[in-house]
DNA sequence: ACAACCGTGGCGCAAAGCGCAATACTATTG
DNA sequence: CAATAGTATTGCGCTTTGCGCCACGGTTGT
């Protein structure tokens, strides 16, 4: 074959063809035929058909009936969450900055996942004492504000009782008493937290929405109890951040 | 069509399992691990880590160092090439339906390809006694307005001599007079034609460029030569109309 | 300290993808 | 209009090759 020079781990070939088509398919202009793709990447065009076959059962590739192939739309959903990601997290940075600045507190950017969301940057306080948000560590769901919030605007369902851990006395652990305590947050439009995960930590935060009205990411503040007595009065700060990055992704409320 | 599982022809499973590692990707905002991924497909870890060793050598998932996978860049720059090719044509439509319309000959839009220029779109004159531009047609390079100014822009080659065929008895077969015209064409920044590719028509044509300054297309009008005899008096016209387009592609002059 | 994860490389078997060839279809040739 | 040369897509059999199993090193958490 070609490239037998490869050192290290042997790639999957069959995978190794299917990009090479997409990577002619990206250098023509026009579109290719399977023939002709065929022959650029070295193979018998019934190989090459069946590829674009399995391509285009996925949206990878496309063409207008029998005609030749092109590059398809799927090319485009996956590189949009690409770049959300990409532009949420250049987005934030000032954001952050400016939040950490007027409020003197820890300002940390979440993303939602699957069960918890996880921290992806943080701007520390100045005076932070506590270095409570280290980046990509989940921030249980029950016990944060961050993940408050995400339990409110996510669209996913609470967590079973059993995830419900007493991280402090405070701690949320009766599941009606949680989700009676994410329907307020989703009224309001901001969680809070008062030491129930750390015994002296108290937090707000508020979402972030993208284009499409769904949860992209959660802004969060934090600082001691000692300090920050009651994270309400920097509710006003919070809002305006989040709404500036909210427009930004081209969502809006 | 829709994917039979009895009759249908059988997808290379390899590559399948690989687009669903990127499905996956695409589905969870934070990025995932290989035992997770794995997981996810119903395949084993090792299979999972070699599919991804493949796609990450083609920028298509990437992580940082050890850390969880992530879709990578290339799926921008592949999706880059499919919009762009979608907003060529969707802008490209009122300029030639403009352009028609100001100057009552039949206006075309055509994209460069390897060897020759092919029209993807077309607004045919009403008073269009031949209707020349056939869509999905290549433009002989060397003897069309459309294919002179994809010698004079495109970045490629002349073509060889055995293919510079006469048409009329005023085609260029020359290659050393192709040059000259070629490099005219690049001077002046539009391309024209009478009489070389079909006996009584004349036309005209100007490039259209991308943010990255290249080629994108080409725009062309051409009309009987009884009715064109000197298609330059509609360069002003055909020149607003490229300026236009390449402006919303976000390139300059 | 152990334990429980994780990601990755070697190995051997059988599943699976590939090339060959035949088919149907279209476009272009004489 | 027949003939030719393209294309795209099947069926089929061989052997390649991708997969699962296992083991190793590394890291985290108990």
């Amino acid at each position: 074959m070609v490239q037998h020079v490869l050192s290290g781990p042997r790639p999957v070939a069959s995978v190794a063809r299917a990009l090479a088509l997409l990577d002619e398919l990206a250098a023509s202009e026009t579109g290719l035929g399977v023939n002709e793709l065929a022959r650029r990447i070295d193979v018998n065009p019934s190989t090459a058909s069946r590829l674009l076959a399995t391509l285009e059962s996925a949206g990878m590739v496309q063409r207008d009936g029998h005609g030749p192939y092109r590059l398809g739309l799927q090319l485009v959903t996956l590189a949009d969450r690409v770049l959300s990601r990409l532009d949420l997290q250049a987005l934030a940075r000032p954001v952050l900055v400016e939040l950490m600045q007027s409020t003197g507190e820890t300002a940390t950017l979440s993303i939602p996942g699957e069960r918890e969301a996880i921290t992806v940057d943080s701007v520390p306080s100045r005076s932070s004492v506590v270095s409570m948000a280290r980046l990509g560590r989940p921030s249980i769901a029950h016990a944060t504000a961050v993940g408050k919030v995400m339990l409110a605007f996510g669209g996913g369902g609470l967590p079973p009782e059993r995830d419900l851990l007493a991280l402090t006395d405070r701690t949320i652990t009766d599941r009606r008493a949680l989700a009676a305590e994410v329907a307020t947050v989703r009224e309001r439009g901001y969680g809070t937290v008062f030491g129930e995960r750390e015994q002296d930590v108290n937090a707000i935060a508020a979402p972030v929405f993208d284009n499409t009205g769904t949860l992209a990411a959660i802004l969060g503040l934090q600082g001691p109890a000692s300090r920050l007595e009651d994270p309400v009065r920097l509710l006003g700060t919070l809002r305006a951040g989040a709404a500036a990055l909210t427009g930004a992704l081209g969502g809006r409320a």
